[in-house]
DNA sequence: ATGTGGCGGGG
DNA sequence: GTGTACGCCACAT
């Protein structure tokens, strides 16, 4: 038996003989330092859970009569209260969707739960796994197959058996092989349409040396490099990536234009593109009406969503992006423009080598720069980095307590149905308070706003939909103003408690950045306490929004009437002390100094 | 007021 | 694939 310690990438699952197995794709650790690993876990079991109408039994001979796996009788609480449940495994994932609507009708069974959690993140909260966090799994070293992008030497990567359980262990920062990519196309009309108009550039850009366009035109520029044709240039492209082995491909909107592009005109052109580690080709999740970009094995993140979630901004160019992260302008080419300064072969045609070349190397350093805090909110939430790029903050806070509930042994609450969630999104709350502005120019202007607002609420409060008291009032309680709900004091609620513990986690590194002098232990801890930040901050609204499991109008209510309160009671207070309140906004104001003091204070 | 439809980034 | 965004704005009714 042996033992492989290494970081965990990515994770996946495929089927073998009609079974799942688990696939972690990692970078070595230990003797083979720097050697990308696959990890095959072929003992995990699909799971949903069951809560019986009333007798356990009968409920489980209903269920045998189906084609289940086994089932168990487990204890778990649903939003504190203790309840017999059946835990019934299934043979595979694809199982789940098959099954879980015949199980949910018969006449037994009261309701399912945990029926849409997909496989591998069921196998990342189970296992106590963190992507981007090291693993240590024991078993045997698998004999492989040569294949595209798989070296029959086995110095590129080991694939790996397991046996018994990974466990997570405490890891540092993974040093990892970067490298972006951008596609120039000539479109004479309209918007590229890859069945007619042929790439003209590739560009890359990297952190182990390789900063190139590959391109069918000459140049004087050296990082040009020329080939004979668009199928020869596509073809360099795959044989680059298949021999570089990068384990993060950047690219801006690549999701939605780059990668579907490439791989449209690779399959006219009749070039393979297999990229991934395992020598599959390009797969396209889709994720509503766009799609998500998938190499196997390598993660491909795409820098567009990210930007998109992390500033405010009008636009969200490439240029506009880099302006606003650097201070600096980045040299631009018209889309529609391109086509001409291709077809100029003169100086023209160099400025756009030059404009593809700097495209590359933009969207490395965007990269550099956001790729840290993406890191931190993978170790903090736990499920995958290519996800996490991808998801919105109200989707992490769910998945962070999806894990915490687990941990907890609480069963988690199912998404809303269509019909729940039309009747949510009906409900209309009272948001945070907002005085109007006073117009005029003021001086002596004091602003004031409260840190985390909300998130001190629900914890202070402990607003929570497992404290909220229906009708007893036997025990302690906060009453929220305005509105006539009640929480309980005790015991911590289950979101109080996971924002509570974010916070605490916060201050803890805040405390140890104070201390230390080394500048890169301080951007770290300081990288980690801006994701708790961000965690903490996103719960802001959390309850009242209508696709939130752990979604409550009465919580909803009660946040934003002791936020109201709060920054009302604050500002009497200020005009005490002899200062006029000009605007408020949910958190905080601003109020012009006019010394009228009041005496009786 | 309320409903519907299109759009973002990319060349 | 234990799947099918989302929030904003323009414009119509």
């Amino acid at each position: 038996m042996e033992t492989k310690r290494f970081i965990l990438l990515d994770i996946d699952y495929v089927t073998e003989n009609n079974r799942p197995v688990v696939r972690l794709f990692g970078k070595e650790r230990g003797d083979n330092k720097g050697r990308s690993i696959i990890a095959l876990d072929r003992h995990f079991r699909p799971y949903i859970y069951v809560i019986p109408m009333g007798n356990t039994e009968d409920c489980i001979k209903q269920i045998n009569t189906l084609d289940v796996d086994e089932i168990r009788i487990v204890q778990k609480k649903d939003i504190t209260q203790e309840k017999e449940m059946l835990e019934v495994i299934l043979f595979h994932p694809q199982d789940v969707p098959k099954l879980r609507d015949k199980i949910w009708n018969l006449s037994e069974v009261k309701e399912i739960r945990e029926h849409d959690i997909p496989f591998y993140r069921r196998y990342l909260i189970d296992n106590a796994l963190f992507p981007m966090g090291e693993v240590v799994v024991n078993g045997k070293t698998k004999t492989q197959k040569a294949g595209p992008g798989i070296s029959s030497t086995d110095e590129n990567l080991c694939i790996f058996n397991m046996e018994g359980k990974p466990e997570p262990v405490a890891g540092g920062i993974p040093d990892l092989k970067v490298m972006s990519f951008d596609i120039e196309v000539r479109n004479p009309k309209g918007m590229p349409s890859a069945d007619k108009d042929e790439i003209i550039m590739i560009s890359l850009a990297s952190n182990f040396g390789l900063e190139s366009v590959l391109s069918t035109k000459r140049s004087s520029f050296d990082y040009v490099e020329t080939l004979e044709s668009e199928k020869e240039m596509i073809k360099r492209f795959t044989e680059i990536v298949n021999t570089e082995c990068p384990d993060l491909i950047l690219g801006y909107n690549s999701d939605n234009f780059d990668f579907p592009y490439i791989n449209d005109r690779a399959k006219k052109l009749g070039v393979p593109m297999n990229i991934g580690m395992d020598g599959s080709g390009i797969k396209f999740l889709r994720r509503g009406f766009t799609s998500a970009a998938v190499v196997r094995g390598r993660l491909h993140i795409d820098l567009y969503p990210i930007m998109r979630r992390h500033l405010t901004l009008d636009r969200y160019t490439l240029e506009r992006v880099y302006k606003e992260l650097f201070g600096e302008d980045k040299e631009d080419v018209e889309g529609d423009e391109i086509w001409k300064y291709w077809d100029s072969n003169g100086e023209k045609l160099e400025e756009l080598f030059s404009y593809s070349m700097d495209d590359a190397i933009a969207a490395y350093k965007v990269g550099d720069k956001m790729l840290p805090i993406n890191r931190e909110l993978t170790r903090i939430v736990g499920q995958p980095f290519f996800d996490i790029t991808r998801m919105a903050s109200g989707q992490m806070v769910e998945w962070l307590l999806t894990r915490k509930a687990y941990e907890y042994g609480e069963v988690i609450p199912n998404k809303p149905s269509q019909s729940e969630y039309s009747r949510r999104r009906g409900f209309k709350y009272v948001g945070g308070y907002v005085k109007e502005p006073v117009k005029g120019l003021h001086e002596n202007i004091l602003s004031f706003d409260f840190k985390s607002l909300y998130p001190s609420i629900i914890i202070s409060k402990n607003i929570s939909p497992d404290t909220l008291l229906k009708n007893e009032e036997t025990e302690e309680f906060h009453t929220a103003p305005e509105v006539p709900h009640k929480f309980r004091k005790e015991p911590v609620g289950f979101v109080p408690s996971v924002i509570g513990n974010l916070l605490k986690e916060r201050a803890k590194i805040k405390d140890i950045m104070k201390k230390t002098d080394d500048p890169m232990e301080k951007k770290i801890l300081n990288v980690q306490q801006q994701a708790l930040k961000t965690l903490a901050n996103s719960m802001y609204g959390l309850y009242g929004f209508a696709r939130f499991r752990w979604y409550s109008g009465e919580c909803a209510d009660a946040v934003t009437a002791w936020g109201r309160d709060y920054i009302k009671k604050t500002m009497k207070k200020a005009e005490k002390f002899g200062f006029k309140a000009i605007y408020a906004d949910t958190d905080g104001f601003y109020a012009t100094y006019t010394g009228n003091v009041e005496d009786d204070a």
